[in-house]
DNA sequence: ATGTATAATGAACGAGTGTTCCACTTGAAA
DNA sequence: TTTCAAGTGGAACACTCGTTCATTATACAT
């Protein structure tokens, strides 16, 4: 063996997460990103081998954190849809003021990247977003269980629904941020249509 | 006077905008318009200035096709709902395949630039959404005078429902392409709850 | 036919891109 | 204390970026 004391991997991919969630994927050059997280090409190229896998790693790590903060709404919630609407309340309104962009980071990344240029990073993207979706689909089949949703109704098609709403919402958000307005946009969302 | 015989301005503007509008603001480069418009540097930087400016041109050119295309749909049918609703099928469904992006480039451009590095060319793009849905607006209020939509609604509030659920839609439609669940999801848009 | 104002061309500029390479430093194993 | 594989720093590479500008081509007025 020999020297491993390096720098905080965890710390890196967190800073170059943010970097990337605000500039996108074509805004963030290599060197914008050698400042953020302090390291040299060489300790950046050794430890994640390109600009795009640098990207996957932040992008994967972007979509384990909003899993998280997903899971801990539902832990302080009294119900699935509870904790759903919670959470759709910290991405859109309270999470905002620090976080690096009003925007989700996965939507981004679908919305910028093409099927011509960047096709592994898109289809990573949309792995992630789908990802989102069937966890959506799992806390909506927990509602139907406890009887807060009507079980006759299609789990899949409650997700789908939410992340329409969802994807929808906080991009006009960055267009009219009015708080009152998102807010009531949110509890408009589960009296909406396809819940009844 | 001398030569005035040049290219045909709204053609190069209508290729550059399409080129935009696949890739976006900072996939696309110079020397990719330069191709496409098949024109040289000096041509394009005498008749647009800047990266920039063309841009500028290309995104309101883009709102303006789509406020005709939206005119159109509600020449075509017999109510404003009809019209509307047409008008969401053809930019979800119809015009697809045709199209650069399956993505509206408003929304793309919304979702990639940000105030820091392109506040400019951002501030646009955001007062031309904020021109689309006041035209929703508009039309809603048709809607109400003649007996479409209940007249006690808020014709802003369902001018910003309709906004959300288009961008949306079109951003998932991204990821999940099944005809059939657009359709239906568009169907779902009319008898949401902000329309009772 | 000639002169002239204007448009189009394309080489070139400086700065920025992602990435590589190698000398240098480090710290655990021997 | 010596050894040496692994980690780091930073100059440099080949290329692309947005943009400029001197040159050449063009078409109308005379």
């Amino acid at each position: 063996m020999s020297k491993n004391a390096k720098f905080d991997r965890a710390e890196v991919v967190e800073k170059a997460t943010n970097l990337y969630w605000e500039k996108g994927y074509h805004g963030t050059s290599m060197r914008d990103l050698q400042a953020t997280v302090d390291l040299r090409p060489g300790s950046i190229y050794a430890a994640f081998g390109s600009k795009d896998n640098l990207f996957k790693e932040a992008i994967n790590h972007y979509a384990n954190s909003t899993g998280k903060l997903l899971q801990l709404c539902l832990d302080e919630t009294s119900s699935p849809l509870a904790g759903l609407k919670l959470f759709i309340r910290k991405i859109t309104i309270e999470n905002r003021e620090n976080a690096p962009s009003d925007m989700c980071m996965i939507v981004k990344s679908i919305s910028e990247l093409t099927d011509n240029d960047n096709k592994e990073l898109l289809d990573e993207a949309k792995a992630l977003l789908n990802g989102v979706e069937s966890r959506f689909a799992d806390i909506i089949e927990d509602a139907m269980q406890t009887g807060e949703i009507s079980s006759n109704k299609n789990a899949m098609d409650l997700a789908r629904y939410m992340q329409v709403q969802i994807i929808g919402l906080r991009t006009y958000s960055r267009v009219n941020d009015d708080q009152t307005i998102i807010e009531k946009f949110i509890d408009d969302i589960f009296v909406g249509a396809p819940f009844h």
